[in-house]
DNA sequence: GATTGACATATTGTCCGACAATAAGTCAAT
DNA sequence: ATTGACTTATTGTCGGACAATATGTCAATC
């Protein structure tokens, strides 16, 4: 054997229909928030039937590309970092990632999203994250919504870095990592400690320092971190889905 | 009108399979490996025809957290980070992010995955290095292979950090940002700063400290910024796909 | 003994046609 | 202005059919 031969791909015609037309859509033939033809048309196009054109549409609806006007017709979408980040959480479950290995890449993110918010941060922004903080004072004793507040503010912060990769690559800690911060609400209860770091960033970004808000928002993480040794959460353990189905 | 119903969800017969097979794969109930029953049988046990199914199945494929056994049958697979990388990518050049921000995430990233290899890296994985390293000198006038061995590079450092959560936050680097690494190659050519930095890499990798990994490899990052900069592609620029059809 | 060929079998890929369910529009009646 | 009845367009689901492909078996061949 002097010589080999690369091995074949065939791939399926529902495959090669939906690489069409996500090539369309990246390439920008085709712009978000177009209607695509209906099923019937779309099939004639490819020559395929509608059976293997719905097929091929399953997978461009699900990476969120393509979505639904009215629930019925077709339309390019720009896909949320919510629906695409749950894809990437499912495969890090899969992986049994640890809450370690999510801090630890937390530890790389949302300092950097503080630093970034203070030169992006807009008015209206910084308005946001002033009734944030206001909301988070008065609920300190309620685990709950003190939880919501404290998921709201981060994602505040990284939305005012102004910066869609970091809102992307943070997705997952929204799905698995930020929900146990419930178990450490309750370790470190009261919240006391929690709205001092707040209010520090906050300040650090209203005054444009960015080094103080990255200081903050990692002693906020180191915090964090020892809520979690702390509470029944084992720092190694493997992160889980909290039965998410928002479909 | 003094009470508000919630808006009802009806989701539709594959979207309800594909979420109740996602769920049983997540909780552990089905296993990575595991083969599945045939389609046939599947759509018995749901209920539905096959053509319902079959729409199911895709989402869950495509989403890479099942696979194929022989081209034929289905396995629950552990999705590769590669796999869900794409979708992820797909949805930043929607959004049209330019390399200025991906550049941010990865000062971000990258010096982490130094680090962090600095602690956990395997003897195996140091010596894949110094053969990445001594490769990279041998072909430090071909672009292309260059180009190849500096991306190859990072994906070492990277998997040496054996953070899974890390790698996932990285794909899409690999898919937008380092095939730009092309144009920076022939801006800063030869690639002598390049193999300076990795060089340094290595050597605080193998010497466990950390802040050095940390240093060099921002200081490599930065030249990459300087390098596109220079080169003729913009800083401000939305990246593209380059033609990705790794089917 | 290893390779080839012929055959049966199981499973996925694709097609076709049909009908139910749903959303949107029109128009008249109240 | 709201309701109700009707029409129409489109998606959701069904059932069945056959082609294409991978697996396994067994005999024939060298």
């Amino acid at each position: 054997m002097n010589h080999n031969f690369p091995k074949l791909v065939r791939p399926p015609a529902y495959r090669v229909v939906s690489e069409e037309i996500r090539q369309a859509i990246l390439s920008g033939e085709l712009q978000a928030g177009e209607l695509l033809p209906t099923e019937i048309e779309l099939a004639e196009q490819f020559g395929v039937t509608r059976s293997t054109l719905r097929e091929a549409i399953r997978i461009l609806e699900d990476s969120g590309i393509i979505g639904r006007a009215d629930r019925k017709r077709l339309i390019v979408t720009l896909p949320k970092t919510s629906t695409v980040g749950r894809s990437v959480s499912s495969a890090m479950v899969m992986h049994r990632v640890t809450f370690k290995e999510l801090w630890q890449v937390a530890m790389g993110l949302e300092p950097l999203a503080g630093k970034l918010a203070c030169e992006s941060a807009t008015e209206e922004e910084k308005e946001q994250l002033a009734k944030n903080l206001q909301h988070t004072a008065n609920v300190l004793d309620d685990h709950k919504q003190l939880l919501d507040a404290e998921i709201e503010f981060h994602n505040l912060v990284a939305a005012a870095a102004h910066n869609h990769a970091l809102l992307q690559a943070r997705a997952p800690l929204n799905d698995l990592f930020y929900p146990a911060w419930g178990a450490v609400i309750r370790a470190l209860s009261p919240g006391q400690r929690i709205l001092v770091a707040h209010q520090h960033v906050f300040d650090a970004i209203c005054n444009n320092q960015p080094q103080d808000a990255e200081k903050w928002m990692e002693k906020h993480m180191l915090d964090f971190r020892r809520g979690i040794e702390m509470g029944n959460l084992g720092f190694d353990q493997p992160v889980t889905t909290a039965a998410n189905n928002p479909l």
